[in-house]
DNA sequence: AGTATTTCGTTTCACTCGAAACGATCGAGG
DNA sequence: CCTCGATCGTTTCGAGTGAAACGAAATACT
């Protein structure tokens, strides 16, 4: 009898099936936001976090929000292009840019937080609320986990 | 008292923290297929869809891994000029183009299948038994879910 | 003070992605 | 037969991504 030919089942295999799931929230995400509001979900995302803690530099942006510089450099550029994002240099540091939503942007900012929160909330009525809190609960170990990982 | 300011907490939410999880897996294992074997992510999904059921035409293996047509084109573009598959014309319909894994592609898929399994014992070494039993059936509901909302 | 090193953010460059256009082939309907 | 529309797969093109190089400014070192 001949050996068994080694395969993988790949749609049991889970660094796949997150990235399938991840693709399809995002991109439907992403499709909302671009023709909502024209946004990107870098820009978004940077927006969020100057909602929430208010004024900020392109560091604390990257650091808040897991993106790569470079993305947030682009992101704060077309964001002050649009208006929504003004720009002014550190008194003290003049090597950073201290960046804060200007009244259009926090307009915009606060129409998006209720469409995004409508996303989650149509993602998570796929379960109920027990399935909820052990999502939460693995998603942080797993986070944790692959975040070791990396560094190591 | 002012009205409370509107937010949303990026790192609770969970669109957000499945995307930052995915990409730093995903971004993990690409490295390391990268540098171990040459591969992208891509053409090693479709290997692993010629190594499980065999031969396949370019439609086929988009419909098994949920990657676009492009991406698969290119795939098999490169696995072709490494010579790890091969392909021949459909004696049936000469639009398609059938391709198969090569006696070289055989021996890189099976020596991949175990990296990849270790991938994932590692990924869900944060987790318990349990654990890993309610992810599964949450991913299962999850992308079930956003299958619906993508249709509709 | 003066030079070297580090840090902040932007720009450049090479790469990936997928929508749309495309050529080739097939099947259906005159 | 012979169009006409549908399907298979490739190519093109515009947009996004991140590593690396970069200029400017701050900090460390002598």
């Amino acid at each position: 009898m001949q050996s068994t030919v080694p395969h993988l089942e790949l749609e049991a295999f889970l660094p796949y099936r997150l990235s399938v799931l991840t693709n399809t929230v995002s991109n439907a995400i992403a499709r909302d936001y671009q023709q909502r509001f024209g946004l990107t979900i870098p820009e978004w995302r940077a927006m969020a976090v100057l909602g929430r803690f208010g004024p900020a530099s392109a560091g604390e942006i990257c650091d808040r929000t897991a993106m790569d510089k470079v993305t947030v450099s682009r992101a704060n550029a077309r964001l002050i292009a649009r208006g929504l994002v003004k720009r002014a240099t550190d008194r003290t540091d003049r090597r950073r840019a201290i960046v804060r939503l200007t009244r259009k942007g926090r307009s915009v900012h606060d129409r998006i937080v209720p469409v995004a929160l409508d996303h989650e909330r149509r993602m998570l009525a796929a379960l109920n609320a027990r399935e909820c809190a052990q999502l939460d609960c693995i998603l942080g170990k797993l986070q944790a986990g692959a975040g070791d990982e990396t560094a190591a």
